[in-house]
DNA sequence: GTCCAGGCCAGAC
DNA sequence: GTCTGGCCTGGA
């Protein structure tokens, strides 16, 4: 990968097929994701702002090489050679469609708590209200970072502050909902682990999706997307009514099936890349109402 | 006004 | 184990 140094310090990864802003930003894993009018994304991770722009082939991230080294070259999980996962994926003309139709998605490696309690938000909710919530979270209970394009941004708060709010405040300013005690109580379940999500990382993936379903608002599919998006581990499949529709579409005649045997499905065909394999199923079905009533 | 969304949970079989 | 109904909120 050829990284170079711009004239306004900014850096420029060359040549990027497997890396385009909306196809990452828009397939569902990522909720803190701000849309620029030039078709940029900003968001504000580790206490930092980034803006991340396609120009060309080309991808311009608004940070400096020490940052992109310690932080963001993970984040974007830019050690991963996506060509070489495509080429493993490219077992029929269905996955054919999808991985040309999304050729630009990664799967970014994203902070274990904030991912946790986004993906409780996400229970039964819209992709809008799920981001408005997380903003509003991290703007009355998180840390004031900047200002970026007249937008202020927080930091998303820590497991301790979550867990000493009141639910009725959360669901009060942030709009989550039914989902209020549910962030508190999981969070509060967390504090009282021995293990840090660092440790937790190398865990038997059967073990820690037990001790994530043991969260409250934490279930099959929501332990999942948080193996998948914050622990690195790519065969996880998550199952989604999207990805249910597509899978019962493309793969199995129309027939309905449950969710637990989509998962199966999913993870057996697809071996342990299987999560990839949801991203650019899911980014192809959605985007293209893939088995959706009329 | 009515409907229901990128699931979870409790309760009933 | 598998199935059903209810759940906040707000946009269609």
């Amino acid at each position: 990968m050829i990284v170079e140094t711009k004239e306004d310090g900014f850096l420029l990864l060359k040549d990027q097929d497997s890396f385009d802003p909306k196809m990452i930003f828009e397939c569902g894993q990522a909720f803190n994701w701000t849309k620029e009018e030039d078709e940029s994304y900003t968001t504000c991770a580790f206490s930092k702002i980034l803006n991340v722009k396609k120009e060309g082939k080309d991808i311009i991230l608004s940070t400096n090489r020490e940052d992109f080294e310690n932080l963001w070259m993970d984040y974007f999980d830019l050690q991963t050679n996506y060509e070489k996962i495509k080429s493993n994926l490219l077992i029929d003309e269905t996955m054919d469609a999808a991985i040309s139709y999304g050729h630009g998605i990664r799967i970014l490696n994203q902070d274990p708590y904030e991912t946790i309690i986004s993906f409780i938000i996400s229970a039964n909710n819209r992709i809008n209200q799920i981001k408005n919530s997380i903003s509003l979270i991290s703007k009355y209970y998180g840390t004031y970072i900047g200002t970026y394009r007249g937008k202020d941004y927080y930091n998303f708060p820590s497991v301790e502050v979550l867990a000493q709010a009141d639910p009725q405040d959360l669901r009060k300013y942030c709009k989550v909902g039914f989902r209020d005690t549910r962030i508190v109580e999981a969070s509060k379940e967390i504090l009282k682990w021995d293990s840090s999500f660092d440790d937790l990382m190398d865990l038997p993936r059967e073990e820690l999706k037990d001790l994530l379903m043991s969260l409250a608002g934490v279930g099959p599919k929501v332990s999942d997307c948080i193996i998948l998006f914050a622990f690195k581990d790519k065969s996880a499949f998550p199952v989604d009514v999207w990805i249910k529709r597509v899978m019962e579409n493309l793969y199995l005649d129309g027939e309905t099936i449950s969710q637990k045997k989509v998962a199966d499905f999913g993870r057996e065909k697809f071996g342990p890349y299987a999560g990839v394999a949801q991203q650019y199923l899911f980014y192809y079905g959605r985007e293209n109402a893939i088995g959706v009533q009329k």
